[in-house]
DNA sequence: GCGCTTACGGTAAGCGCTTACTCAAATGAC
DNA sequence: GTCATTTGAGTAAGCGCTTACCGTAAGCGC
């Protein structure tokens, strides 16, 4: 059995309230007793038991993080923000990989409850009402990361979609493109999906160029719909020169798809992604695309669910287009 | 205030011996009791304190991941394996992202311990002296994915990598290459380094090939690591005309450097990788690469630790080589 | 009707901590 | 030297559960 806090009481001939005391920092012993303590601590390989002590204090310094689908590229990245604020602020994290599964992410929910979780992060997925209520019901502050709420009050942490998926269209024109095409994310998505396409629209509308459904093809943000979706544009719309894909992994996915046709990029096609994850930067050639500070999205949430305020402002994050070699200029 | 065991006890007249007797389903009680009380239960939307309950089984249905590196492709895919296998068997997965960092790891190893975990996965990272210190002082079942120990007996679950990179070394034999170079990871790296720059070197020798430093650069599995070695080796060794790399990231990082000085792969380089991450197969052209059973070894690590034996065996994965089209057959 | 077993369910201790309350001794003001 | 105050440290309750240990009443054989 593992030494409690009564084991070095005893051993240091003090009560276990000063032994507590000492390991909390907080007054009321002379230097010299909380020596003896600490070496009987040291001896006796003492280790505060974090299950007793949340059941005191009631809360357990750690938090929940629901992810649609743990093995991608931003999840993971997110991830790695996520938890390193977690770890420097002493938090740990425990993760629940949803796969977009709505009794699963249930499960998830009452499991964090149970388990007493001082926070939750929610990323990407669309937030339905069951989750909504049983959120409520828990009581514990909730930070959304690329997904809103549509009923309730929760703060989120993304980007103005329709503003990037406009500005990267945009860029296409402004490099002479007038034929784009454009591989959506999934097609009712109201989260990555239908801003985004808005923004392309609009885009191409206050340039007085052509909107054709025919140049939008439907993914789902992953690798081989990317390939699919390439496919389907040139057959649909043979004429276009550029896309712009709504995912870094759908983009690379046109870059394999030109590359087994023999389609030159950018000389023949051009092709800009959104994320910026590492698959832009690992891409041959390497993609332009819009970078989403996804790491600091993932760092700023946990920031925000121990802000001590009440309930946080949503915030939206700053964008940028990162140029690479996957858009060419032409005359 | 979340109800308690208490409250329900009280509106349903019963005392909190029955209650916990219901929801844990021991025997003891009429069907109508039952009732009443998971009706109050509903009602007053009850759920037990995870924490509390921890306090007294002395068991938390957590464990605890570390991980050198969590946004690699390799570590998230693993990850997605524990976690999966984990949440089958209720159990919740902490994340403890050590950045190769031995300080962080130790705060680490303190936190799960302090949490009371169930288990503890250790993936990739070298185990140092005092980590296993710290380990057997906490005496909590551990299980190692991609490393081993070397003091202690604690299962591990890998692959034969020398056998796996002589596999690879000589696929590349078999298609006719002589002069092949190597892209490995860190030069002193016990678990993923050494033993595949063995492997390679057996093979040539094997065949009697000639084995020569010239032709072996040193990265750290990293995409742009691999660049650089790359360029290295075409500098050093510009006779080579297949390459082996130790990771997927790093033959990417190959591709990307032939690329850019307007080397064909497969027809002037051809580039073999290890892993078969996704990133291998978004790869321009497709890497062929070896197959490390990642999502497996992750699954099979969480049922090894809760196997009921007192020291689980270690386990040897299969690999296999997934050939796709980065490696061309010379004459 | 008697003694027995069995099923139902309550009582209370205890898991390892924190903390409000208490108290004795030390300290300080005068 | 006296009294008020501060300081070091102990006592014990309680966090929300589980469970060993008991009662009690019902059911049974005879």
């Amino acid at each position: 059995m593992r030494p409690t806090i009564n084991d070095v009481a005893k051993k240091a001939g003090v009560s276990t309230a000063t032994v507590s005391r000492i390991i909390n920092g907080l007054p009321g012993y002379t230097v010299k007793t909380r020596q003896t303590v600490l070496d009987v601590i040291q001896e006796i390989g003492y280790k505060p038991n974090a299950i007793a002590r949340g059941l005191v204090n009631k809360h357990t310094n750690t938090i929940g993080v629901l992810l649609p689908s743990i093995s991608s590229r931003l999840a993971s990245v997110l991830l790695k923000g996520i938890e390193n604020a977690a770890h420097h602020l002493d938090y740990s994290t425990i993760i629940c990989n949803t796969e977009r599964d709505g009794k699963r992410t249930i499960e998830y929910l009452d499991v964090l409850s149970e388990k007493q979780v001082d926070g939750i992060i929610i990323t990407s997925e669309w937030l339905k009402e069951v989750y909504e209520e049983a959120l409520v019901a828990m009581k514990i502050p909730v930070i959304l990361v690329l997904t809103v709420s549509s009923h309730l009050q929760i703060p989120h942490i993304k980007l103005d979609d329709k503003q990037a998926a406009y500005q990267a269209t945009q860029f296409l024109i402004d490099r002479g493109h007038k034929e784009i095409g454009m591989i959506s994310g999934t097609k009712n998505d109201k989260l990555a999906g239908l801003p985004r396409i808005e923004g392309y629209k609009q885009a191409l509308a206050d340039n007085s160029l052509t909107i054709s459904e025919d140049r939008i093809a439907y993914g789902d943000f992953a690798y081989k719909s990317g390939i699919t979706c390439m496919e389907e544009l040139f057959q649909r719309s043979p004429d276009i020169t550029a896309v712009f894909a709504a995912s870094d992994e759908m983009a690379v996915g046109a870059l394999s798809c030109a590359y087994k046709k023999g389609i030159k990029v950018p000389d023949e096609l051009s092709v800009i992604g959104y994320d910026d994850t590492q698959d832009a930067e690992m891409a041959i050639p390497p993609l332009t695309t819009v970078h989403q500070p996804i790491y600091e999205m993932g760092q700023r949430a946990v920031e925000m669910l121990f802000s001590g305020k009440e309930t946080a402002e949503s915030v939206v994050m700053p964008h940028h287009i990162v140029e690479r070699d996957s858009v060419r200029r032409v005359e």
